[in-house]
RNA sequence: GGGCGCGUAGCUCAGCGGUAGAGCACUGCUUUCACACGGCAGGGGUCACAGGUUCAAACCCUGUCGCGCCCA
């Protein structure tokens, strides 16, 4: 074996020999009859590359999987990837500008989508062969997209079911309008960002019922000024004492001429601004409520550009008299952007002295998440929505009983607000690439919702009763639409498919709480509406990486940390590792390469343990029984290994992959390497030719156990280790197992072996071992030399163990030799461990005064130990209400300290 | 403004009623025949602060300060 496990060389024949077999696929026939357990992957973007977060999500997933195909069941962990409507349209876009290709307009729509097609085929999904350099166990072989025809037609499917039972409807409503891209976006997709802007003050003057001006003016405050062409009222708080007199007037509204009235609405807030607030109901989500409570005109000022058009614009006209004013901001204004319209009306204002003051002042605007450079604009547009209300409840009912859970709990809580408040949700947007709306009109714009264009013919034929030619709405849906449909629609639904009826629903959802609203919930509402089941029992909910700053890593803030270079640089393995001990409940994951290299550390570790079983020969004995061990030290590691192997399944299965994590770590590198391989050595010590055989060479027998020992601890730990570092432990597992694969074997079994006999006494020798260091090393005893260490009157069990190990401890502790005797020898060093006392006559080697001093700072600390625990036990309300074992255990714990205190008082009196 | 969470060793973080922990970094010793990506030993903490509950608080409660995230 070379010296280290070399992952760039091994982890793609390996990743080979795993596809070759087909182990990750789900139905082996062997296990037809074992528990089943799936996960549906939470699709990436099929424009998408890994990022450290994905890393994360898919490493969690990967454990859960392969331990529990390690444990026998049935796995199918269920890849593919969204279509990502909108990025994706965006980036073939880009592309046909940057080839100076015709753009999407001039292509049509078809040529554009075969286009995205072969953009797909050729780039897309680069994040899937990026997973599987992860290791990631999916079933490639099941991989879905969700433009694939199954999944189109479950979405076709349930659209059509939706809109017959009246969940799917269109509406004229307020949307979050992305100009740029001139489509509708989820409000989930719109991110506020604090700007420093103005709060400017405008004099409305007031008229009276002839639409004269009175003399006086109500000031309004608004955020944006170029909206006010479009204001319908302006409204003041009912009870505003202010404004009483004025409630019921008109004003007339300055550059346009049209008159709109003063409401009293208690969304007026009488602290803000002036208290009186101009009502652009097409402009802003809240004027839009106010507007319908006062039944007030919806005045759409802006094109799908945002830009400004009041010409032929009717909304706008209505009502309008030929007032000059109007005239100039008809023909000036028309195609201004938003901020050109904002200086010009702003500055018209002044000229009329209808300014009455600007205030700094500091807002959140609407950008669009992504680039968080273009700013939303709220639009008045016609678009189809879920009745998401209503599927919310049984999705709210289903985590209230217990039906699915979410891990941590508290993340129900996100949930549970977020779905209580659900609004209506948009579906439709306006791009090419997605799913067609399964809508057709009429010629008098009647709808026709059906599964196929023959379907919608077929039912305008008996809506008409005649032949009529149709109409395809245009727009797509919502990319999350489809992917709300992921863990059933990828299993085949909506045919009945054997898949379907066994892995649905899926034991658990592994995501980020970012994505509680976007999959989660609504993953929840369509199964549970078109399945009458969950999709799923656990909602796993784990960390954010984020930067030192804990900020959110993100490509336009640079701070990114590849996960494919930290795989180059230490292996996939380490980063895995890293990963999963880090993944603690609660705490989002700042990632510090220091911590991969220490996990590239342990792989390395691990592998010179192997390498140090190959050179001691130690192989799997086919008919080893580890619970027939008879050699103490082998007695106690299998104890030892029994121990690990429960805990750490119990980790990974209440989801603390970090607690597995440092629980196999610390078993493979504090137990396995620090002392049973170092306590096994002289056990596997073999005669060199010449040397001397007395003492040194253990029985055959004991060594014949002790190697048999070390191949099934070590067998163990591969098999332990393989759900975090499946490579470098399907590596290790092939030089025992040739032919074989450990992605398809058996997760260790071992019950029954607990030894507290062997426990006991190998942990007597390990702190008698420790002990025997830290007092040579704080002596100064050089490293190199042998003493001798006389033990003191000690108790026959613990005579017997010392003789037991003797050669061990010679060997740990650098003993020369070794002595019983009832009282120490003058002029030496001694500790104690266990009540027993051990003395180093070290007479001429060492300095007596710093040991002098080594046995007060003991006495002194072992004394105030003892005292604070006689307070407790002097405290009579400590006796009288703490739990008995808690005070018999103080009780023993000061008698020890009292006993080693006096010895080590002996020790020191007698230097004087 | 509402919600969630965090302040524990120089750094990154476990622990969440009963003797303060890990990894990394640091210091000393160590190239002894698995591993220097190693071994051995060691230093380092009024567990943010202030009250309270309790026989007992890093842990539970209240408040304060600081920080982060989500939603408005």
């Amino acid at each position: 074996m070379e010296k280290t496990f070399d992952p760039q060389s091994v982890e793609g024949k390996i990743a080979a020999r795993w596809e070759e077999a087909g182990v990750f696929r789900a139905g082996r026939t062997d296990r037809a009859n074992a528990p089943a357990f799936c996960i549906v992957i939470p699709p990436p973007n099929v424009t998408g590359t890994l990022h450290m977060g994905h890393a994360l999500n898919n490493t969690l997933q990967d454990i859960l999987c392969r331990y529990e195909r390690l444990r026998g069941r049935d796995v199918l962990w269920q890849p593919g990837m969204d279509h990502a409507g909108i990025a994706t349209q965006m980036v073939v876009e880009r592309r046909l500008a940057e080839h100076k290709e015709p753009d999407r307009r001039t292509l049509g729509r078809e040529k554009f989508l075969e286009k995205v097609w072969a953009w797909k085929e050729e780039s897309g999904g680069a994040i899937l062969a990026q997973l599987k350099r992860l290791g990631a166990s999916c079933d490639w072989s099941r991989e879905r997209f969700t433009m694939d025809e199954g999944l189109s037609r479950a979405v076709v499917k349930v659209f059509v079911q939706l809109y017959k039972e009246g969940l799917i409807y269109k509406d004229k409503r307020l949307v979050n309008w992305h100009p740029g891209l001139q489509t509708a976006i989820s409000d989930l997709e719109v991110a506020q960002v604090e700007t420093k802007s103005f709060l400017w003050y405008f004099k409305y003057p007031v008229v009276d019922e002839m639409g004269a001006d009175t003399g006086t003016f109500i000031i309004v405050a608004t955020t944006r000024p170029e909206t006010m062409l479009g204001d319908a009222a302006v409204a003041v708080h009912p009870d505003d004492e202010r404004y009483k007199d004025l409630q019921g007037c008109n004003v007339r509204l300055p550059l346009v001429g049209r008159i709109i009235p003063i409401i009293a609405d208690a969304y007026s807030d009488p602290e803000k601004g002036t208290g009186a607030v101009k009502i652009t109901p097409a402009h802003d989500f809240n004027d839009f409520e106010v507007g319908r409570r006062h039944n007030l005109p919806q005045i759409n000022i802006f094109d799908a550009e945002a830009k400004l058009s009041l010409q032929e614009n009717e909304d706008f006209l209505l009502g309008l008299d030929d007032s000059i004013e109007a005239g100039i901001v008809l023909d000036d204004f028309e195609g201004l952007s938003r901020e050109e319209a904002r200086t010009r009306i702003v500055a018209m204002m002044e000229e009329r002295g209808l300014v009455e003051k600007i205030e700094p002042h500091v807002h959140m605007v609407p950008h669009d998440e992504k680039s968080k450079s273009v700013i939303i604009e709220p639009f008045l547009t016609d678009q189809w929505y879920v009745d998401a209300k209503t599927l919310a409840r049984p999705a709210l009912a289903a985590v209230r009983d217990g039906r699915t859970r979410f891990v941590p709990k508290n993340w129900e809580k996100t949930y549970f607000d977020w779905l209580e408040n659900i609004q209506p949700w948009c579906i439709s947007r306006q791009l090419w690439w997605g799913h067609q709306i399964p809508a057709w009109y009429g010629p008098d714009g009647h709808v026709f919702v059906e599964a196929s264009e023959t379907d919608a013919e077929i039912a305008a034929l008996a809506h008409y009763g005649a032949p009529t030619s149709l109409i395809r709405d245009e727009d797509v849906l919502d990319t999350w639409f489809s992917s709300a449909l992921w863990p059933f629609s990828t299993l085949g639904w909506p045919e009945e498919t054997p898949e379907l009826k066994r892995y649905y629903p899926t034991n658990v959802l592994v995501t980020g709480f970012d994505i509680i609203f976007f999959w989660v919930a609504r993953m929840m509402m369509m199964g549970l509406h078109f399945l009458g089941e969950v999709p799923f029992r656990d909602v796993y909910i784990h960390a954010l990486v984020r930067d030192e700053k804990g900020a959110k890593m993100s490509k336009t803030k640079g701070n990114v940390i590849d996960p494919l270079n930290l795989v180059e640089q230490y292996g996939a393995d380490a980063l895995r590792f890293t990963l999963a001990s880090m993944a603690a409940p609660g705490r989002d994951i700042k990632l510090s390469t220091q911590r991969v290299e220490g996990y590239r550390n342990f792989m390395t570790k691990l592998w010179n343990a192997a390498r140090f079983a190959e050179v001691n020969r130690c192989g799997l004995k086919p008919d080893f029984d580890p619970h027939k061990v008879v050699v103490t030290l082998n007695q106690w590691i299998v104890a030892e290994t029994a121990q690990a192997i429960e805990a750490i399944g119990t980790a990974i299965e209440i989801y603390r992959f970090d607690d597995a994590a440092n629980a196999a770590y610390r078993f493979v590198w504090n137990v396995f390497c620090d002392w049973y391989l170092e306590l096994a050595k002289p056990l596997l010590q073999t005669r060199e030719a010449g040397e001397s055989a007395e003492n040194f060479v253990p029985d055959a027998a004991a060594s014949e156990e002790t190697r048999a020992t070390v191949a099934y601890v070590l067998d163990v730990i591969v098999r332990l280790l393989h759900p975090f570092m499946p490579f470098v432990t399907e590596e290790l597992f092939a030089q025992s197992h040739p032919g074989e694969l450990l992605a398809a074997a058996d997760w260790p079994r071992l019950l029954g072996c607990a030894n507290p006999q062997a426990q006991a006494e190998i942990g007597f020798l390990v702190a008698l071992v420790s002990e025997l260091r830290s007092v040579r090393s704080e002596m100064n005893v050089p490293a190199s030399a042998q003493i001798p260490l006389v033990v003191v009157g000690a108790s026959q069990e613990h005579i017997a163990q010392i003789l037991h190990s003797e050669e061990t401890l010679k060997r740990l502790a650098r003993v020369s030799e070794l002595a019983f005797t009832t009282e120490a020898p003058p002029q030496s060093v001694q500790i104690i461990v266990q009540q027993t006392t051990f003395a180093l006559p070290l007479a001429g080697v060492i300095d007596f005064d710093v040991e002098k001093r080594r046995l007060a700072k003991e006495i002194s600390k072992l004394e105030s130990e003892a005292q604070k625990i006689a307070a407790k036990l002097d405290n009579a309300d400590f006796l009288a209400r703490a739990p008995e074992e808690v005070v018999e255990e103080n009780r023993e714990r000061r008698e020890e300290m009292l006993a080693k205190k006096e010895k080590l008082e002996a020790a020191l009196r007698r230097f004087g």
